[in-house]
DNA sequence: GTAATAGATGTAACGCGTTACATGTCAAGT
DNA sequence: ACTTGACATGTAACGCGTTACATCTATTAC
């Protein structure tokens, strides 16, 4: 395999010129460059890779840590990392299973330098820990990260669910279900708050036999609508807000197979405004995930790059249609 | 931050010496070894990752392309990678989405040594071209690679869909509908050519007219058996045979809510014995795709490492449930 | 008692680019 | 005619481990 230093020797310039050809320095004369470039082909010379890491003490990689690979992260992994492929960073993406041990290894990678920069999608280790990474690369969180050094780029849910609920609440629905995410998160604590919060202010009872917890999947939502149905408790509620758009999609289609109709039975909110809403033509909370994928690589680029950029504002929105 | 050459300088000993106590060499005093170590963890040390790799010309790093990630490609993948593990390999995967220049760059880290192989769960790219790279690394595919160099480890699905029609004909089904996977696909392709000769074998008519493609997911499989009830054309049906384990669940999920008898009206087969079809308990056919998994590292393994790691046999399995 | 051997450690080159600094040349500015 | 500066190129150190080969000591064998 070719090196740079053949190269050199057989065009008779130095390695400094070379590599001057090789990163487009524009102190290479033209005919120069052409010949060198002549004799790389030929040689069907490339860089060596871990060369140029090591010298250049960058890998130009970035790791991203997820414990699982779904249709709810996507969206975020696609815009991080066509993000960072415009700043010419690669993505390498660390699936953990929810395995210490392996999300370890990616922050090793990043005291190793084989990677310049992690992004987090979910962890399972403690923040405290994680911030002990710092040191050694940019960090940045997708969830909420409570340290006061870890950044991150969620919004606060509370908001979202503030905006789902003052709609309903304004449309004249009073009783309220919830199909909330991940029991333990953040985020469903704070959708439950705002909720509580919305009812005390409009003197409405808290309806907590109607919290469905651990709600994800278009199945997930099927269910509850059936049950709901089958239990005959469709009747004691007017609305109901879910953890995100596949969830919504799901009870939609169940009331269509069981002959309810929406939104006058009962109206159906979901979260995200993911394709699926559009199709099935769902009001959602449009939570810009698309923007906030870019802003983890731009809050990493800042120590990545020279010269920083700057983040998007972010807002939740309603996008109302057929199902309120 | 801390260099071999400052822990050797510190510690007395040379760089080499360092260097064994790194790569556990059994030439090293153990009261040696101990101090060396005292020092490094004093000064918090790590090797550089890219050091290592200029050095040995290896990465321990393996690329995974895919144009996607899915159910379907995910056992494939957590085998891979866990045997890949075992070995000290670490799997970067390359989400391409189909576009040939992402592609492109997983090979172009092959020959500028950023992995050290290749296992490609889908391609956009020719057989021909991804032969030319095999001069800087291994690779292997998941998927049959029509050219004399490549190596594969799936399997012809003729076999597979054989062992499902035979044993659909033993119990006396014989009007045999099929939901086939991508419909340009050599899977597709065999399974069609395995249905139809099984057809001539038994004098039976061949019900293209009840042949379904581009068949991947839950929703598919009950959209399928929503249209065979409400067109009425389910009575024309003994059997259904399935693409994968998904479609198989969407369509017996739907039998149950339009109340038809399986496998009295109509009998179901999957294909994959994947966990869903455990859990429905649908009749279907065991692809080990496990061991395909394995499979490829192995392969791989026969240029990375000095002793060779045999094969799995692999063979399909009835798995005989409920649906047939 | 001496040669042979195993064990511990050191030396120095190597893997392959990058880059700060130095040098030489030629044209523009005054 | 002389300084200034842009441009082209070279020199050599650097980034950080690995490893073939050499050396030295201590133990075992005869």
């Amino acid at each position: 395999m070719a090196s740079l230093d053949q190269i050199a020797k057989i065009s008779g310039y130095s390695k400094a010129t070379v590599s001057r050809v090789l990163n487009n320095s524009p102190h290479v004369n033209p005919q120069t460059r052409h010949k060198i470039l002549e004799i790389m082909k030929q040689l069907d010379y490339v860089p060596n890779r871990n060369a140029i890491s090591l010298a250049k003490g960058r890998t130009m990689q970035i790791g991203v840590i997820t414990a699982v690979i779904n249709e709810v992260m996507l969206p975020f992994l696609n815009s991080f990392v066509k993000a960072a492929e415009r700043y010419g960073f690669q993505s390498i993406i660390y699936i953990t299973y929810g395995d210490e041990k392996k999300e370890l290894q990616a922050f090793n990678d990043l005291r190793q330098k084989r990677v310049d920069g992690l992004a987090i999608v979910s962890s399972s280790i403690s923040p405290d820990l994680i911030a002990t990474y710092l040191k050694y690369g940019p960090i940045v969180s997708w969830q909420r990260m409570d340290h006061p050094e870890l950044q991150w780029v969620s919004m606060d849910q509370y908001e979202g669910y503030s905006l789902a609920l003052k709609h309903l609440l304004q449309k004249g629905y009073r009783r309220i279900a919830n199909a909330f995410g991940r029991s333990a998160s953040l985020n469903t604590h704070n959708r439950r708050r705002a909720y509580e919060a919305w009812m005390k202010q409009y003197n409405l009872p808290i309806m907590s036999h109607f919290y469905y917890s651990d709600m994800y999947s278009i199945l997930d939502g099927e269910q509850i609508m059936a049950d709901l149905v089958s239990q005959g408790r469709i009747e004691q509620v007017d609305a109901i807000l879910c953890a995100n758009d596949y969830v919504a999609a799901g009870m939609f289609t169940q009331t269509k197979r069981q002959g309810i109709s929406v939104p006058h039975e009962i109206a159906i909110v979901g979260f995200d405004n993911t394709a699926i809403s559009k199709t099935l033509g769902i009001t959602t909370i449009d939570n810009p995930i698309k923007q906030q994928g870019e802003n983890a690589f731009f809050i990493l680029s800042q120590r990545l790059l020279k010269e920083p950029i700057s983040l998007h504002e972010l807002s939740f929105k309603l996008v109302e249609r057929e199902t309120t």
